[in-house]
DNA sequence: GTCGTGACAGTAG
DNA sequence: ACTACTGCCACGA
């Protein structure tokens, strides 16, 4: 049955594993892209539904880090060539990606 | 059926 | 730089 979770979670899943390699995606952006603002939300489904998606690949608005997987996620990073920042967060500015942008138009 | 919590975002002071 | 409040969603007690 389409209870909301699974339609919220399905939305999300679907969202974050479209997330190619080398980009990552803002909470609120996923959360957006699915039609919600519900950044929350989509925390809470990496946390449960998180390990079925590169949990990794969505992060905070400002490129931070979960502060609990930080160290996974930025092993991810190292391995799929996602831009990263001296700062030890992802450089947003040029890592951050958008179901629209699957045109990729300029890598 | 309400309250609190959590891998959040955005604005205000 | 920080804290506080609000908005959104799901789960546990």
């Amino acid at each position: 049955m389409a209870q909301p979770t699974d339609d919220f979670v399905s939305r999300v899943l679907d969202v974050v594993a479209a997330i190619p390699a080398g980009r990552v995606m803002s909470y609120g952006d996923v959360a957006a892209a699915i039609g919600s603002r519900a950044a929350r939300g989509v925390g809470q489904v990496m946390a449960y539904y998180g390990g079925e998606v590169p949990w990794w690949r969505v992060v905070r608005a400002d490129g931070s880090l979960p502060p609990s997987h930080d160290d996974e996620a930025r092993q991810a990073y190292l391995e799929e060539g996602t831009p990263l920042r001296p700062s030890g967060s992802v450089d947003v500015r040029k890592a951050v990606w958008s179901p629209e942008d699957i045109h990729s138009p300029h890598p």
